[in-house]
DNA sequence: AACATTACCAAGCAAGTGCTTGGTTTGTAA
DNA sequence: TTACAAACCAAGCACTTGCTTGGTAATGTT
């Protein structure tokens, strides 16, 4: 079930082919399968060949190697949510985007750093919460603008903020049981959570 | 922010007032605040007023108290689902209690317990998790039934499985961003879900 | 070839961890 | 009052943790 070298285990696209990025895909994934108290320096070590005390080459942290794996996991979907934004000027249709981006963030190909970013949050020092918080903000407002221009058109009616909460959850919660080699596709899922949200 | 003592925290319903009682509260209070890992027997020894050792009277592992507080948490759950799900006969209103009830489980007097439960579940072992899988199919089995007559008068249309997920994402998620004190109201939330979730 | 930088190893320290042990106090019921 | 179990204390053991240190190999640049 749980890999024992990182040379079994699927590429997330957030992190490069360097020795660094490589340590943040492994520690990616072991934060992932096993939460991140749980995982030692030992472990995180012999998962990508190297000495535990070599991994502070590269980090002077443990806690700074959980911070740039989120950090690096915020970049990537903010790019890939502002894109799909921008791939319509239909309301109804940024919205579809907007759902499909955000699955494939969390049920998709950065799966495993998203379940990170959503489980391990509080094992963050307060100061980087609030850097990240930035970033995640700025990533929300994306979503505010589409939901502002569907209120105007009468086609969502409650409070913007609220409803966001709601559909993002719905979203976010496929964390817990979404499985990419299961039966329902990404695109079913968009459609039902677009249909659910737009009424 | 994070009080000092057990007496400055407000009760969570699911244990009682015996000392073992007061121990679980403790406990799920702090694993709430700082999660599981981070909370250490010193600290909860001294957060309820015993030493560290004499918790080992109690449960013989912080790994048991972890469970009991979840176990405790979803009997209590499961009784106020249950009964909900029986103050009405129409399964349209029956949905409406059913998600107003899971709502107060999540963001309402028993929040912190059910935090615990969504947050640390893999600090468990697997054999922990396998029973109190058990009880947790029960408790989804009353939505199931809900959903299913639902689903014979046309009401819902898609798949019941992915539909409760979906809709128990929206409630769950409360746990990360819902306040109390905050403006909006369980009773307004309850309508909000309901009608997103019946369209 | 010479140098500089990056990447790493081997060993171990200081602090903190869950938990045990042997014994004392407190509550309860006959 | 006595008997007994539940509740707790004080001390510490065995182990694991993140991280440091002083040095060596690999890599790239001029």
């Amino acid at each position: 079930m749980i890999a024992t070298s990182i040379e079994q285990i699927p590429k997330i696209v957030c992190f490069d082919d360097t020795p660094r990025g490589r340590l943040l895909q492994g520690a990616a994934y072991l934060f992932y399968k096993q939460g991140y108290d749980k995982t030692t320096v030992r472990q995180l070590g012999e998962f990508i060949g190297i000495q535990s005390g070599s991994l502070f080459h590269h980090f002077k942290s443990k806690d700074e190697i959980l911070a740039t794996v989120m950090e690096q996991t915020i970049i990537y979907n903010f790019a890939r949510l502002k894109e799909a934004s921008e791939r319509s000027n239909d309301p109804e249709q940024q919205l579809r985007h907007l759902i499909k981006a955000e699955l494939l963030s969390i049920a998709g190909d950065t799966g495993a750093a998203m379940a990170v970013l959503v489980h391990e949050w509080f094992a963050l020092s307060k100061e980087k919460q609030d850097y990240l918080l930035k970033m995640r903000n700025e990533y929300e407002q994306v979503w505010l603008d589409v939901i502002e221009k569907l209120r105007v058109l009468g086609k969502v009616k409650h409070d913007a903020f609220i409803w966001r909460r709601l559909v993002g959850g719905s979203i976010s919660w496929t964390v817990t049981w979404y499985r990419p080699e299961g039966k329902v596709k990404i695109d079913e899922l968009t459609e039902m959570v677009w249909e659910m949200a737009i009424k």
